[in-house]
DNA sequence: GTTATAGTTCAAGACTTTTTGAACTATTGG
DNA sequence: CCAATAGTTCAAAAAGTCTTGAACTATAAC
């Protein structure tokens, strides 16, 4: 877990692999999610699915080079490849953002995250409790 | 063979449907390829793959509400859906076909088409006779 | 009528995707 | 040290994807 996460080189990025990672509701989901807080964490999206299903989704948008993790302590801080994607096809990551967007299925998920009760977005570190079990 | 071949309404259109079916360096291929030429027919691209297998290409497309078909004698007339997915979609088809144009892979593949001996992009119906109905 | 052409459909097989839970690593805090 | 948290990895199962060839339908040419 300490050595690095792969990711693809800006140049090997490929559409096919792009548009793949990006036809699934839930991926589409997280890069919306990921578009409005900036950057976030795996357990964030817990409400949606399961921490090894996250787990599997962001490793395929990592993969395909939309995302990038930044790992900080036991956490993997996790962003768009705004700047890469741009510039192998420019234009394409706000028009898959936008259309996403106005697909109501779409939308209907990431809201599930928008309007949440809990701070999800920002895990606080826990001030790791005392003995009590 | 003679009842219409499905295809979604234009408000059914979804993103995920849209770009799995774009994921696909073949169908990525004919996308660009119908963006040329026009219209085109199953036929024309064997060069590519079996007949079979185009024909499951294309009704993925066509499913996804990417294509429609147009039945012409044994012939299907395939074509964009550039209106309805403009409506549904505003600019991510033509950002689609700029960004697969800039793939090499893709750009590869409908080279092999493009720069083709013989005449199959649009294969000539050999002069219908006086018979016809 | 017969034959040819354009395309679909079917079933089989090889492969990939996604979800699950259990086991695991790495880090933090006490 | 111990315990909790964040996340990955593994194997299994269910479902989906794609290619193949053979069988099929529908139209057109003769």
């Amino acid at each position: 877990m300490s050595r690095p996460l792969y990711h693809p080189e800006r140049d090997q990025i490929s559409l096919p692999a792009v548009l793949d990672a990006m036809s699934d509701p839930t991926r589409l989901a997280i890069v919306l999610y990921l578009d409005r807080v900036g950057e976030s964490v795996c357990g964030a999206l817990t409400p949606w699915a399961s921490k090894t299903s996250l787990s599997y989704h962001f490793a395929r948008l990592r993969e395909a080079g939309i995302t990038q993790s930044r790992i900080e302590g036991t956490y993997r801080r996790i962003s768009l490849r705004r700047d890469d994607l741009e510039a192998r096809f420019p234009g394409l990551l706000p028009q898959l953002i936008d259309a996403a967007k106005q697909d109501p299925a779409i939308a209907a998920l990431e809201d599930m995250v928008a309007h949440q009760d809990g701070p999800a977005a920002e895990p606080r570190r826990k001030a790791a409790r005392p003995r009590a079990k």
